[in-house]
DNA sequence: AATAATAATGAGAAGCTTTTTCATCCGCAG
DNA sequence: CTGCGGATGAAAAAGCTTCTCATTATTATT
């Protein structure tokens, strides 16, 4: 139930954040921009405006209940933070994501961070390329 | 000599080309908003309009002259191509930026992104943290 | 249940970074 | 030197995100 996860954050429990959440937690798609978020809400007839969507997604990554990316392209990306560290790798034409994780480089960035005398606070590795699927057509 | 490598990239010598190439070249940081490029040049005297900055940082980039990476924080941030690859990693505190390469994390990345299928076109690891610097001081 | 205190929302304005437009200007080939 | 085509500057526009503020909803407390 969302509600209880929304409380466990130390939100409040309202609509915008309860439909936003099912969103994120309910859709094919494990990444989202805001506004696609925001016209998810619309075609399920909620009238939510662009505003409120940017400040709980916002709350959400504060509370530590979503992961916001950089990808190439300007926008933020959304995604429900299910606990474990992962990386991605993106396809340039039909904008396919996947995540991987590898135990060799997660070990090698912390040495690396810890030689040149950083306290890593955060880290991601972004790939990007040609699926095989857009590989097979022009 | 600029002028040179302005012609060998296809593109023609203009004042504000040279100009910008040089503040890339003899900066003291490698790393530059465009921003920074655009007050650079007016810190020189030079009379040269953002859009312009813009402009040829694009087509820097598009040259391969130039390399743009997308660390947080919302804006551009540019850096002379000098042909070899490496990662980076910034100080969340004072902005500091530390580059670095690591054959191990280069090959995984490889066998990854074949692994899922990608030809790969390009990847960006970045690592954030607080430098040793920060750490000392409150 | 009703209430009061407090926080959340919606709509629009505003802020930033980046791109586009268009008239003018400049580099370069002839 | 001259003329063409690309390059530039200024301002406007475009995209994403945040802020403002009046209104509304939520929650703890009667």
């Amino acid at each position: 139930m969302e509600s209880s996860e929304l409380r466990k954050a130390g939100l409040k429990v309202t609509l915008p954040r309860v439909k936003i959440l099912d969103i994120l937690e309910n859709s094919d798609s494990r990444h989202h921009s805001a506004e696609d978020v925001y016209k998810a809400l619309l075609e399920t007839g909620e009238d939510i405006g662009l505003a409120t969507v940017y400040r709980v997604l916002t709350q959400f990554e504060t509370a530590g209940l979503v992961k916001r990316h950089h990808f190439e392209g300007g926008q933020s990306v959304f995604e429900l933070n299910e606990g474990s560290h992962h990386d991605h790798i993106l396809c340039v034409k039909c904008g396919r994501v996947d995540e991987f994780m590898d135990e060799v480089i997660e070990k090698h960035q912390k040495a690396i961070a810890a030689e040149l005398g950083y306290e890593m606070t955060d880290h991601c590795l972004y790939m990007y390329g040609i699926c095989s699927a857009c590989r097979d057509k022009p």
